[in-house]
DNA sequence: TAAAAATGGTTTGAATTTAAACTATTAAGT
DNA sequence: ACTTAATAGTTTAAATTCAAACCATTTTTA
């Protein structure tokens, strides 16, 4: 008994984690849209997701690129075709394997990120300023214990 | 500068805990939409989750379940629209205020309650197995914080 | 080495999403 | 009461999503 209750509370705050979870991005999600329209620019936030996995390395192949941003591979070719008519990455074929399409940032690219990544990251500083490191820290590790948990199940 | 070191930490910390939580969340998607494909049952995740709303207390109106499945209120008339479709769900108009429209189960969408709301359970059970009560409630303080200082914020 | 399996990318189809503009109704302010 | 503001819902358009089927190209394996 004691143990199904707990259990059930056990449940029910990661239920609450699973909105929060959500509601966090969305929030974030949304001060990032409102600021590319402020400033006028033609990207959305999805690419500009696609956009930050490639200003860390950029020559990954649309697969890295789809795992890197939880996204389906058939997404990935849609974001990466909006890209490329935006002229803010090009498309080149691996020579060592023709299956592969390296993507590389064009010199727009590179240039938007001086406007681009600070927005990214500000947001995530203003979530943050009242927390201790340990604490986020913590909470990273219970997050990935529960992808762990749950990718573990699945074979 | 220690100061800045640790800024840095914590918004390269708050990008990980984004990642972790996107992941989580499509992770538990995924597990639920495969049960669904296997179980030959014509949803989605997204219903599910006005379901879930629903199940918990029936007669609300649009715009009160889109704000707890943090979505758009547009979005919302299309989901119900394939709720109705489905005879899961029906609109009845508020006669108080004519502007709403409530939203309640019938007797189908009680029916299925049976069969999928332990499946929405069951993921976030074997996600918190092996995780101790207290750990998970600090995660949870934690993204409402950062929830709080988003919002503080944007005021 | 030939056949089978795996991998990367595209296409297709249906569902969903957001934002913005819109209508209808109610509430508030004067 | 009258005008204005706020709220609920719909519609529209464009972007995005996933899954599944499909091609092309490697890699594995028998």
């Amino acid at each position: 008994m004691a143990e199904n209750l707990k259990a059930d509370q056990k449940t029910q705050l990661a239920l609450d984690l699973g909105h929060a979870m959500h509601e966090l991005r969305m929030l974030i999600r949304h001060f990032i849209q409102t600021k590319i329209k402020e400033h006028n620019i033609d990207i959305t936030f999805e690419m500009l997701e696609v956009m930050s996995v490639l200003w860390k390395r950029d020559g990954r192949n649309q697969q890295e690129i789809a795992d890197l941003t939880l996204r389906d591979k058939s997404s990935m070719t849609y974001l990466i075709d909006n890209l490329v008519k935006r002229k803010l990455v090009k498309r080149v074929e691996d020579e060592k394997d023709r299956r592969n399409k390296l993507i590389f940032l064009t010199e727009d690219g590179n240039r938007v990120k001086e406007q681009l990544y600070p927005w990214v990251t500000e947001e995530y500083i203003k979530a943050t300023a009242t927390l201790r490191l340990e604490d986020l820290q913590s909470s990273v590790n219970v997050l990935k214990e529960m992808i762990d948990n749950l990718k573990k199940v699945e074979v």
